[in-house]
DNA sequence: ACTTTAACTTACTAATGGTAAGGTTCTTTC
DNA sequence: GAAAGAACCTTACCATTAGTAAGTTAAAGT
């Protein structure tokens, strides 16, 4: 009995749900699935998303440990960005909402307007 | 090929994710996923969330398809939520991202201050 | 040395969320 | 059967978060 009641308790699914709901964070763990990148290369992947949204929500993966950030040649302006082993074990949830999107079709559900 | 390059645009996991990842929103469809409820019965199950954002995610979900809505007696005042299939089908993503928390502990990184 | 680029930072505006009050329509209670 | 209360919203207003645009600093190219 290490957790509460349940194997998880429900608040800690809700914030882990929220935190990784919040704009954007969705879209950059998925960018960076296939390999760490650059600030400007995960930038250029995410259209739409600014500059400092995309510093904030690293800055909150890189603090949830979900997310290494590494000075290159340790220089301030090389800086490369990837998942932990954390990061990476959240593929499978990836997996899981591309499945349940193949099965309900979501983009039909979201044509919006 | 009925769809774009890969099995899954990934605008559409874009979409999918900002989308179930609203405040809220995961929170909702977990409490559904015991079966349906009242508005007042989710109301209580979710500490926090105010009535006009309830009002407001349960129509979203519904205008998407995940949930239904009906009115029991055909009263206005009596009204149940329940999963649809493709809401109900959102239990796998719910799974993936509680195994998720087990594996990296997602409570510990996220107590605050 | 001069310009460009990477990686932020700051200031300001727009959108979204939270709070509190009110408004019907039903149900309950006397 | 009238009054009170609960269910399910709706509206108005304030707070927080996100988006936009401009500025900053350090390194790298020319």
């Amino acid at each position: 009995m290490t957790r509460q009641n349940c194997s998880h308790s429900c608040s800690t699914y809700h914030q882990a749900i929220e935190f990784i709901g919040k704009r954007w964070m969705g879209m950059i763990i998925y960018t960076l699935i296939t390999g760490p990148k650059r600030y400007h290369e995960i930038h250029s992947m995410i259209p739409g998303i600014s500059d400092r949204l995309l510093t904030d929500r690293l800055n909150e993966l890189v603090e949830a440990g979900l997310v290494y950030k590494k000075f290159i040649d340790s220089s301030i302006k090389k800086v490369e960005y990837g998942l932990t082993p954390n990061g990476l074990a959240f593929q499978d949830v990836i997996k899981a909402i591309q499945q349940w999107i193949d099965l309900c079709g979501f983009e039909k559900l979201k044509t919006e307007s």
